[in-house]
Formats: C-alpha cells, sequence, structure tokens
DNA sequence: TATATTTATGCAATCGTTCTCGGAATTACT
DNA sequence: AGTAATTCCGAGAACGATTGCATAAATATA
C-alpha cells in the first residue's frame, strides 16, 4: 500500500532530529546552511510532501473552504464556482462543493458536515426553503468565517456579495415596457429569499415610474425556485388563464426562466402571441432559443472571485473583524 | 474563538480517562453500562463530534473521494455528479470536486493535490488533453483506488463505467442516413479521448452498414473539446466550406454540439439550407432550441452512481482487488 | 481463606507535524 | 585563560483520537 515518506524518514536516512529536518524545510533562520542544503536536497530526492492531514492537526486549520449552493447544474453557480476555484486555488486553498438542490434540510445537513469537517471558512449561496438562518448564525458566532454571496441572510453580520437585483429587475421590466408592454406579470422564486425581494422591488419601481399599477395577480412565487416543474408549470398556466392575461412576463431566476419556456413549448403558438419575456439567467445557450428571452446577466465569476477574497480575508485576519462589507456588482442586460 | 469538545473534555468532566470515553463512544463490549450511559449522555448533552481530522490522521483514511472532471458547467458532468453525490453521501463519504478545463496540467496538478490531500479514492474522467496517465498510473500503483468514469484509460487496468458510445454514435447516425442524409460530417473532441475513439467507431460502423464511403475530409477534431469557441467555429467553417458540402453532422460532444449551433446562429439560413445535425448530449434545454439538433444521451445521474459504487467498494474492501470490471450503458436517441 | 478468573478501567504509544525549551559546541570578548 | 555571546540542533510536548497492554477490583472457584 501507498505509504509516504514523513519527516521522521528524512531524520533518520539523514541522523539528524524530527526537529531539525522540519525546521530546515521551513527554512528557519536556526538551521545553518549546509543542513538545510542537504535537507532540501534529499527531501527533494524522494518527493517528500508534509501530510497536510497532520499539519490540519496541529494547525488548527484545513486550508480548505467550504461551498454551499443549490446546485451547479446551473450556468449562475457553476460560473460563480469557476470564480472561487481560481482565487482559491491560487492561494492555496481547497474548493469542497456541496448542493442543497434547494431544501433547507440539506443545507443544514451540509452546513454541519463542512464545519466539522473543520473547513476554515464557507461561501454560501442560500437555499430557496431556507427561512431560519440559525445553523449558519452558530457557526458565525463560534468565530467560522461566512461570506454570502447572491442569495444572503440579512440578518447575519458578515461579508456579502450580491448583484444589484434591484436595477437588474428595474431594467428588464422597463425594457418591455419600453416595448410597448403593459400587462407584466412577475415569476419569481420563493418569496423570502434576498433576490427575490430585491427582484421584486426592482420590478414594482419600473412599474411605478412609468405609471403602470402592479396587478397582485401578476405575482407567482415559485418557493422552490423552479426545482420542481410542476411548480412553475402551475404559476405559469395560472397567469396564461387569467382574464386579464399578461403580455409580458419577468422571470426572476434562471431555471424558472428556462421552466417557462418549457410550458410555452407546449402551448399553442396563439396562446403565447405577443408574449413577450424577460428574465434573469446566466445562460449562455440565450442566443440558441427558439424564443427570445431578454435576460439579465450576472458577473457570476467575478462574484465568485470577490466573495472568495474576501472569505479569505476574514480567515487570514490576525484580529477578528466587526466591520462588514455588503458588496453590490451591476448586472447587465441583453436585449433579445 | 470556536472550540469543540474533545474527549479529553468528557474524560476530566466525568473523571474517566480518554481511552474509556473513547471505547464507550463506540460502543466497545469492554465498557460497563453503567460508564457507557454516562458518557453517552454527557457527550450528547455538550454535542460532542470526534474530529475528524484526527480520525483521519489515526485511521489513515479520510472519508472522502475526489473527482476530477473537465468542468461542472456542464450538463453531462453536473448530472454525473449529482449521481455521484447520492451515493457518497449515503455512505458517509465526502465529495471533493476538481475541474481541469481540459488542461492536462491542470489534470495534474489536482491529481497531486487529492492524493497529497488524502482522499481515499478517485473517480477520473479525463481531460481533452491528456494522452500520457502516468501521474494516475502512478497512483494507481500505490494501491489509491480509482474509477474511471465517461473518459476512461484503457491503459490503466481498474473499474470503469462508460457509456455505449459506439452504439449511440452508430444509431444517430444511422439515424441522419435513415433521414435521408448521406453526407454526413462528424465533428469530435480529441481525436485519442476513449468516447472520440467509439464515437468515430460507431459513426463509421454506421456508414459502412448503409454503403457510404467514408470521406476523411469531413472528420474533425477539436483537440481541445470545445472549450475554445474559435477552435470549433474553424472546424465547423472547413466543413460547410468544402466543395462537396456535408448535408449534416454527427457531433460528438456536448460543449461541441452547443459550438457549433453557435456557428450556425452566425450564418445564413441558406448557408445552413437542409443541414442537420445529431450529437451527444445531456442538455436539457435541447427543445427550446430554434434548430433542431437530435441527440443521443447518457444515463449521467446513474453512471454517476455506478462509479461511485465501485469506487467504494475498491476502497472498503478488504483484500486488494484485482479483477476489474469495464461496465458499459446504453444511451437513448432524442430525435429532434 | 487462598487462588484463579473475569470485568472494568487506565497508561502510554501512535499517526505526522510544529514549536517551546534547553543545551551543546563554537566563536567573541575581557 | 575564563567568561559571555552566538549559532545550531535535539528532546519532548503538544494536536485529538484509537488501541494493545497492564492492572486494580470484583467475582468465582477450590
Amino acid at each position: 500500500m501507498f505509504e509516504p515518506a514523513t519527516l521522521k524518514d528524512i531524520a533518520i536516512a539523514l541522523g539528524l532530529s524530527t526537529s531539525t529536518v522540519s525546521r530546515a524545510l521551513r527554512d528557519t533562520y536556526e538551521i545553518s546552511p549546509k543542513t538545510k542544503k542537504l535537507v532540501l536536497e534529499y527531501a527533494e530526492k524522494i518527493n517528500y510532501r508534509p501530510n497536510p492531514i497532520a499539519q490540519s492537526l496541529k494547525e488548527r486549520r484545513t486550508k480548505s473552504i467550504g461551498v454551499i449552493v443549490s446546485e451547479v447544474a446551473n450556468q449562475y453557480f457553476s460560473q460563480a464556482i469557476n470564480g472561487i476555484e481560481s482565487i482559491a486555488y491560487d492561494k492555496g486553498y481547497h474548493v469542497i462543493i456541496t448542493q442543497t438542490h434547494e431544501s433547507y434540510e440539506r443545507e443544514m445537513i451540509n452546513t454541519q458536515h463542512l464545519a466539522s469537517r473543520g473547513v476554515d471558512g464557507l461561501l454560501v449561496s442560500l437555499s430557496a426553503e431556507t427561512k431560519d438562518t440559525s445553523h449558519l448564525q452558530a457557526l458565525h458566532d463560534k468565530g467560522l468565517p461566512i461570506v454570502f454571496f447572491d442569495r444572503v441572510a440579512k440578518e447575519i453580520d458578515t461579508h456579502k456579495i450580491s448583484a444589484n437585483n434591484e436595477r437588474g429587475a428595474f431594467e428588464a421590466t422597463a425594457h418591455l415596457i419600453n416595448a410597448g408592454y403593459r400587462k407584466i406579470a412577475h415569476l419569481s422564486s420563493s418569496a423570502h429569499l434576498s433576490i427575490s425581494i430585491e427582484r421584486l422591488r426592482g420590478y414594482t419601481a419600473a412599474l411605478n415610474q412609468y405609471g403602470i399599477a402592479l396587478n397582485p395577480d401578476y405575482i407567482k412565487n415559485c418557493p422552490h425556485g423552479g426545482m420542481f416543474q410542476e411548480e412553475t408549470e402551475k404559476a405559469v398556466l395560472e397567469l396564461l388563464n387569467l382574464k386579464e392575461k399578461p403580455d409580458a412576463i419577468f422571470v426572476a431566476g434562471d431555471r424558472l426562466s428556462m421552466g417557462c419556456l418549457t410550458v410555452f413549448k407546449g402551448l399553442s403558438a396563439d396562446a403565447l402571441d405577443e408574449l413577450a419575456i424577460a428574465g434573469f439567467s446566466n445562460s449562455d445557450m440565450l442566443d440558441l432559443l427558439k424564443y427570445p428571452l431578454t435576460s439579465v446577466r450576472q458577473p457570476a465569476f467575478e462574484m465568485g472571485q470577490i466573495a472568495t477574497t474576501m472569505l479569505l480575508q476574514l480567515i487570514e485576519s490576525k484580529r477578528p473583524v466587526t466591520e462588514f462589507e455588503n458588496k453590490v456588482i451591476d448586472t447587465k442586460l441583453f436585449i433579445r
């Protein structure tokens, strides 16, 4: 079986003590250049690698960060993860990705799992089901660095980074209005998520600004963020069956946008006649779609990078950080 | 800061030794029921959790498996990862996902990283660039369990699971032939990948069976599997600029299929006149595309599950396994 | 009652590192 | 030459959990 060399092996081979070898490898000043060279060369020769587990045990850190997202099979998150990795690997940190599939229970399990596994920090985007964040609050209180991205917990005081959801939603809605639509519905994820609240705010602000009355019937929520297509389908059909049928829909999420289009596909052409759709999406296949989807795109990669930079800063800070940042980044509108 | 309770804390609190506490918690027969109860209740009360790092150091296993894929922002892989997780988490294993972005160098780095981090096993799908698999062979020789999925290394003797690429390719090509196309091109990933070889074989077999001569000009490879759109674009345009322009293309990969369609989008309608396309893809947005794409879909989730089951079997096997399985699973054709 | 056996617990080593001490050996200074 | 300062290195204790071995106490046996 697989037996990597240890400090002790080197020490014995060179007739030194493990302390000396350890110090030589970490380039401490108290070791003579001669000895250092000897050790370094031998270590190189036998391809010595310090055992990260022993190091973790000793140093009480794992050089790894945990990521909690709803699912990787989502363009926004997979792009954000790429951003996270790009920074983390640069700084020598491992990234452990976990998925909640929008379930509160899985979010708690994953949180526990990562915490007990001893990650040095957490990058979290809340699940659609999550209303109570005390599982995260508890860890944060115990000193575990946490940074929220995209779907943030407003009640937890830590670094947060999100897109300018309100403005993005405003722009998309305004675009629909400017294109002549007046009966604009809004399809959103679960109502309590930060992103849902902000996007709703942008939507209503746009209606307001253009003097369009808000119709409560036009607002539909999908508590599972589109994880269950039936939920999306029900919401869309309810909208289309209103006596005052909307002529446009502003959709608040990637998965929901796709779900919505999928519902459309099953409908006759005249049911969709002149029905416009705009929505948040980070897919890069939108140009290939049959049905044109004006999209609000989030800078996912950059958000991942920034979140990670913030987290590593928290992790590597000497003294406890008490000033927290709430960074907001602009989205981009792609008209189709 | 965050100081979890240790065995010692319990031992001191109850006036016992750490060994007794440890044994009580692991329910050893030599501890009296009285003491066990005492320890268990106290541990429960203070919410004791054994330190996994210390356990790993002692037991020489980490209860984690490493996954190497080209990228998670790929429907096939994200679905496979869901399958992997579903099994791994059930059995108490962590999953560490890494991405190669189709780069050989990153594959080596990730492999090293995971190995030194002490994962108990590896689930690997090779990068498009990888020709030499000695980095994996070396670890396998040292006893690290490895299971390949999708893009397998034929020269390494271990469990493997892949789709029936040859038959899938055959069916897709045959479908194009049956639909009346005769000048069928083939766009593929890097030529040395197992999946490329098998899909090419299926393609040629279909042509053969229907008595269509194979035209070498019709076969184009993209060494980076579509990671660089320019590469894909060049290949597609070369095909379309042939004097004997193909009337259909069979595409061997998910990303390539999308890349191909993206090229199409930039072309005039008559350049595409009667150009059919069929390809491997696990996207669930295909029905929403402007351009119909007949797809070969792999059972990604199941493949992830099976690969993980195989890996855990290797990991938990008492004696070294020498008989390896090469599992092949059927794909499914979706005609569009 | 004296000895053998069982039962229940503690001691100490171990996994691979890091780091605090302290102590040789060498060099510098009166 | 004798002392002080410097340079270099090793012993050993952590980190938290597991486990072989020893041993005290309790019980059984003669």
